[in-house]
DNA sequence: ACCAGCGTTCCACTTAGCGGAACGCCGATT
DNA sequence: AATCGGCGTTCCGCTAAGTGGAACGCTGGT
């Protein structure tokens, strides 16, 4: 026989989560998420608002997996090889990457700049992947570093063709933190420009998520017409401001050729 | 029975963890462990020996973190990015690495073979980095990885100098497990043989840690004089077998420049 | 010689979460 | 179509596992 549910629900509604353990994810996320190698027990627990004795026993517990390294001199935590071997973990499955290698390696020769891959992940993007020129200066993106879908050639790529509710849904929930003076802050102007992207086929970035950079970027889309990932020629601002057009229609050429690899019928419905 | 339960109490209250965490720490390994990139709640609970709910409740709260993605219509469970940019993360940290990576290049190059880097981590070693030659038949190994100390070149080069009470430790203490017919197996045998290493200044595998492969490898020393990571040049065991004495030659030459760009100073103590 | 602030440990309290069992759903089989 | 095994998911009472304030012992800076 069922019970009554309406009387169970004045009770708090059972959670289906663990806290230990949403807790061990923001503590292992704060070490990627540092600038430092290092962090101590205390600067977690304030940063976290969690208690010195949890964050010193969730240390702990991952310092035995091996997910945590200690150095007994400094007593300071760092990451340790078993978070570097669920995060290749991770890579190897990703097909798009082995598949695109070849092309950034073809884009960065062919223009002589940085090419860049990035996956979507939710309202984010992360670097994947990227070939660098064997120039003096040049850029150089942080892999593994997730950014949101506004700011950047590659973040509008994608965000450019997504379903238009979840372009809604975004610009609607996400505040359009401003990176820098260029970055497009304002909804309705984001819309237009994500517009324009759609009938270019890429989208440019002079500056709007570094300063002193520029990129060209085309989405890559999967079987089910989904936009999944993007590359992008990207240099210092200065000199690749001149080469945006040839650069565009390099990336464009490389993206399309790898959505079609990935099971991607353009169809004219 | 009561008294029992108090015995172990008595024998466990010391012990500075939280079984929560350190299940998470497990979950997350058995998907860096498993051949297939999809893993299912029972499937993780009986390899575990945990209860399909628990598994259940840590895959959630993974998933709200980012660290596990789930598809809808399989139910079955993946990594997720956030455990990308952790691992990263640690890989952005790991000098060695960035040091390497040219003379990797130039032994690749050199050697027309493929060229690797390892991390010693405990009683393992782990790739974290290769270059491989623009050849068919070519070696390929798996980044994140990791192995025992025993078996093939990378590790027994870096068992070979650690300091002896260490290495008693591990002959006392770990199995020396049979990756295949020519892994050495018995210790006696295996400390002869790392002395020869330590004479050589090089170790040599074929087909110890896989069958048809052979390599060749030599350990890097930091500041503080221990061997923190190894280089190898390895290929199909057919071919290499006759380059085993170029490779050794550019393999020692090539390491011993690295341990002194990481601060280590041989001297004649 | 002195703190200030760190990482670590302790301990009584209590609540978070465990797990056996039940549920509903899906795909394979007949 | 009907069956059914096995999956992921959810429920709920009980309890041991974990929490956190406070105390401790270092260590490095002054």
């Amino acid at each position: 026989m069922v019970a009554n549910k309406a009387l169970v629900m004045n009770h708090v509604t059972t959670a289906q989560t663990i806290t230990a353990v949403e807790r061990t994810a923001e503590i292992l996320t704060a070490f990627a998420r540092a600038d430092t190698q290092t962090l101590g027990v205390t600067e977690i627990a304030q940063e976290l608002g969690i208690s010195k004795a949890v964050v010193h026993r969730t240390l702990n517990s991952l310092r035995v997996k091996g997910f945590i390294e200690v150095d007994p001199s400094t007593r300071r935590y760092s990451l340790g090889t078993a978070a570097l071997t669920v995060g290749l973990a991770f890579l190897r499955h990703l097909d798009v990457r082995d598949l695109a290698r070849p092309a950034l390696r073809d884009l960065s020769e062919r223009s002589r700049e940085t090419a860049t891959l990035s996956i979507r992940s939710g309202w984010d993007r992360i670097y994947v992947d990227q070939v660098t020129p064997p120039r003096e200066v040049k850029m150089t993106v942080v892999l593994g570093r997730s950014f949101p879908l506004h700011a950047g050639s590659s973040s509008k790529s994608l965000l450019a063709h997504l379903p238009g509710d979840e372009i809604d849904e975004y610009l609607e929930n996400v505040e359009l933190h401003r990176f820098t003076d260029l970055t497009i802050t304002d909804p309705s102007r984001l819309r237009q420009e994500l517009a324009e992207i759609r009938a270019n086929g890429f989208a440019v970035s002079m500056g709007e998520r570094q300063a002193d950079a520029a990129s060209v970027a085309a989405p890559i889309f999967d079987h089910s017409r989904k936009p999944v990932a993007s590359m992008s020629l990207c240099g210092p601002v200065e000199r690749f401001g001149a080469e945006v057009d040839d650069a565009a229609a390099l990336i464009v050429a490389a993206s399309q050729q790898l959505s079609r690899q990935l099971g991607f019928r353009p169809d004219a419905s």
